[in-house]
DNA sequence: CTGAAAGCGCTTACAG
DNA sequence: CTGAAAGCGCTTACAG
């Protein structure tokens, strides 16, 4: 920048109000000024103004991991929104392992980061959040809980959700219907299988402890839990999955073992995810309103950005049934 | 950094020293130091420093999309190298617009980014690679060559690669062999094509140029793409998918047709994902060495970074055909 | 082993 | 409308 100036004869300041349009410069300086920036393949360098301003222009992500198509789809939607106001966002996975949340997020604080989105690892103490609150970074959560913990947070409604999946099973007729995959360590895991319990519960309908395959949470762990599910004593003839990706999988394994999934075995997922309506069959499941999460988290990280005041979140997203070809009506004699 | 000092009765200078663990130090004001810092919750000013010794820790990774499975498996293995190192790694997607990875090379100047992973966006000029090395900033390419530009780039011999899967259709005796997917706008494209061709005419066969449908490169394509397929006359009996997406899209695409992927039409991908061998049927591919390329591609910017005369790189990987059950012999009397 | 001083490249009052 | 000066929080010669 200096180099600028002194190639114009001017001042420094006069360089950086002009770079950054201030009507305090004259038009002719201005455009002299520009010029000779381009001319001179001038780069900006954002530390030295952060240093100064306080403002990096950098938000963090950090989710249990960035390839999972759950999250994938909410970071574009969050991707959308920052790209317009022009923040470069930081990624990182923690794989559930505290360490490496810690570890980001103070690469967060020493970068000087002007706010995080987070989707919290198992186990994250709410004082992990408090003390970055006090620190003035602004955080929003995304997807799950940290108890006790004020903040904003974008979610759907699981525990609804989970019932629709349920209810619809129940209404096709299935009385047998089991629960694979997530985990008691998330709220998403809890509230989804609360919601089975109670769906099931309102209609009469038992649940043995063996229905229930907790911890698959991918397409992996769907394929692998198929064979335990088809061996159950006394079978169940559907199965609420925990989301696509595990029911995906089990459908995969449930085709394997030269069971067809929808006549055989009625699959639902969750989260609606772009590849359910590809799959075969086509998956029965619960939009989740990723996109919806992404945005409006996004947007409410913003507005704290700008404004201090500004504090909202904690609506639940509403999800919504999708019927497809991966369910049907009990076949007659099981 | 002040206040510590202050509180101390020391100069900064032996705080910024004591707490790099600088052998000048004395143990004992070294110790004092840490205690102080760890009791003001000192958090180090990463740009500050930056601005000072001109490194910044931070390394750009730049492909077409992330969250494609693809690009996640060589992420996977950048990460592990870069945290090794503790480098903070900035990732971004261009989704093949070079605006968008201009916008993204240009925040990573400002920034001061020590280093940059890409693999190109369509299109990309050579100047802009050139510019970025002018700049002094160390790059290497990953998976799509940049004509003309001289620096470092890993990927697998895609030519060979695809000739793999032709050879081994040809082998089970099919003679009209269709390919699906890809783009001649990029290097990968082009050589899988070729690779397939020449394949082909090195067994004595023809190819219709209907028997090429490109274009789709994901899920959604090779979905999309089956009827299309389906509906050639004198129908090929067989078909190399231009990678794994497109290939189980289109097997899902042919299921939905009633048609047995592997029985009724043989099917092979490319890059072997985790996916391949839990699709169903399980999918016949060409292992690609993503976890090979992410890790060669770290290491090699990470030896520029420690010594800019470092300057690998350009062995391909070498291709590996995974047989599973989605390729078979021909169906009689087709 | 420790301190005083300069400087990285910006921006922001303040003065004119 | 423009310039001189201070300062953001570090690190690095240099001197002692």
């Amino acid at each position: 920048m200096s180099t600028i100036a002194d190639s114009l004869g001017v001042s420094t300041a006069t360089v950086s109000l002009a770079l950054r349009d201030s009507a305090l410069v004259a038009e002719s300086t201005r455009e002299r000024i520009k010029e000779a920036a381009r001319a001179l393949g001038y780069i900006y360098n954002r530390r030295a103004a952060s240093l100064r301003t306080r403002r990096s222009g950098i938000v963090g992500v950090c989710v249990h991991d960035i390839m999972n198509p759950f999250f994938a789809e909410i970071l574009r939607s969050i991707e959308t929104e920052l790209d317009r106001s022009r923040q470069t966002f930081l990624l990182s996975n923690h794989y559930d392992e505290l360490e490496k949340q810690r570890l980001f997020i103070d690469t967060l604080l020493q970068l000087g980061a002007d706010g995080l989105i987070l989707s919290p690892a198992i186990g994250t103490p709410r004082e992990d959040i408090t003390a970055l609150v006090a620190n003035g970074m602004p955080i929003v959560l995304i997807a799950r809980e940290v108890e006790g913990a004020d903040v904003p947070i974008f979610r759907g409604d699981d525990a609804w959700g989970i019932s629709l999946a349920t209810n619809h099973l129940i209404s096709l007729g299935h009385t047998r219907i089991a629960m694979i995959g997530g985990t008691d360590q998330t709220s998403t895991g809890r509230d989804r299988h609360r919601g089975y319990v109670n769906a099931m519960g309102k209609a009469g309908l038992t649940v043995e402890p063996e229905w229930r395959i907790a911890g698959p949470r991918t397409k992996q762990g769907g394929f692998e839990a198929a064979p335990q599910f088809l061996a159950l004593k006394n079978r169940p003839t559907a199965v609420v999955c925990w989301n696509d990706l595990v029911a995906i999988g089990l459908m995969n394994g449930i085709s394997r073992a030269g069971l067809t999934p929808g006549v055989d075995v009625s699959v639902t997922g969750y989260d609606d995810l772009e590849e359910a309506s590809i799959a075969t069959p086509a998956l029965t499941t619960v939009w989740n309103g990723q996109r919806e999460v992404g945005r409006r988290a996004a947007r409410a990280l913003l507005d704290q950005l700008n404004d201090a005041e500004a504090h909202g979140g904690q609506e639940l997203i509403h999800p919504e049934l999708r019927i497809r070809q991966s369910t049907g009506k009990p076949k007659a004699g099981l």
